[in-house]
DNA sequence: TGTGTGAATTTTGAATTCATAATACCTTTT
DNA sequence: AAAAGGTATTATGAATTCAAAATTCACACA
């Protein structure tokens, strides 16, 4: 029997809200009207305000003082020291992994990690991608730090709307398979300043900026500025 | 001239709340009563309870579906993961710093080391835990990541109200300023990885959580739970 | 044609009101 | 006296209302 969902519309208002982000319903830059997202979910002004106030301290969104709130306009440069900041996270997960990993899971995540060479070797890109994501957050939670993961998650959440191109190159990909590798041996041994250095240093998170397409600003901020 | 703060209401009962807590004036676990606090503020339940949301999103505070929300009582374990995650933050704020900070930063830093130096051959606790913050906080400045800084920030808050027991040990204290030797030689020379290496290793980030004192709990949340 | 001023409209910020869930209290029963 | 059950009170969740700020639009004027 499942448990009796206590929730408060201003949670739910979030979530959707949070999907529509991702997905790109709603554009960042794009101005929020209340008064249309009030009728799209059928609640009332309180709630969603509440909502708002939360995303924007997620980092999703902006609240601008009586001019409503906004999507936030990733810059090149956010999106940047996120991923240098996951990559610091990953390490530390990496770390604390090594100490508190049963032997099951390490056996778990070689599993994943033939898993993910086959899809390497057969060239299934998806496939591989969705495997490689597994990992990392088998990994994660191996650290039982729970605010590092809650931390991870939301940095996460904010950079999901960004793709990165998919052309991948031959060498690029070896190397991030290679790093695999490293990190696999690593765990067994559970060596966690190695391991931990593996992540920092994963080419994954040193993504050339180059590659994110679409959505992202260059530099400085749009949007008229009033005198704030 | 003094920008125009448009600050709205929400945001100063945020902060105020924040003090409150900081200051001890709302003891964790304690129930915060929206009215009580409504009526010390002088202030209408709306932006109360907006900024009740966002010190949850922040994690200072814990809402409990139709019961209220609470300050949230620390664990030993929440605090020792938040210094594990504050560490990893601080070896990334050094790596970065290496690359980004001006001669003229480093000299600022040079300053402020013999300045914690000579509070150290003086013995002088207080000050030389203030100057040691400011070196502290002038790397992480310089990394010149804003997402690392909001992060640092927001952590260092959660635990603020943890204070460490005054008595720390001759040995221990010896240590502490042998690391900061290094961090100034390896930020001379510019050595990120070194540099970061020693922050994420520094003992500050290792104080033994025996040495935690008062406000901690050390296992498991008490209060009566309901069927949630 | 473009610019600036001011009223009308819309939108946001905050207080109030209404509905509902939780808590406290008081009775009843054993 | 203790436990159970039901009612009254209080506190929270959400909608509505009111006030103030921002935006839009029309019109005057250069």
């Amino acid at each position: 029997m499942s448990k009796i969902q206590h929730r408060n519309l201003y949670r739910e208002v979030a979530d959707r809200i949070r999907d529509l982000i991702e997905h790109g319903d709603l554009l960042p830059g794009e101005r929020i009207s209340e008064k249309h997202l009030c009728e799209t979910f059928g609640v009332s002004r309180t709630p969603l305000r509440e909502a708002l106030k939360v995303l924007a301290s997620e980092g999703l969104v902006e609240l601008l003082p009586n001019r409503g709130a906004r999507v936030v306009q990733l810059t090149l440069k956010m999106v940047k020291d996120t991923y240098d900041l996951m990559g610091a996270l990953e390490g530390l997960s990496g770390e604390l992994a090594c100490q508190e990993i049963s032997d099951a899971g390490i056996e778990r995540i070689c599993e994943l990690h033939e898993k993910m060479l086959s899809h390497y070797h057969n060239r299934e890109l998806a496939a591989y991608f969705e495997v490689n994501k597994q990992i990392h957050e088998h990994i994660l939670t191996a650290s039982k730090n729970e605010v590092l993961q809650e931390m991870y998650n939301n940095l996460s959440q904010r950079v999901k709307r960004v793709r990165y191109s998919k052309k991948m190159t031959d060498s690029f990909w070896r190397q991030a398979v290679e790093d695999h590798e490293n990190m696999v041996a690593a765990l067994k041994k559970r060596d966690g300043k190695l391991l931990g250095q593996i992540l920092r240093d994963h080419l994954c998170n040193k993504l050339e900026v180059a590659s994110l397409s679409g959505v992202i600003e260059d530099e400085a901020k749009p949007l008229r500025m009033a005198s704030y």
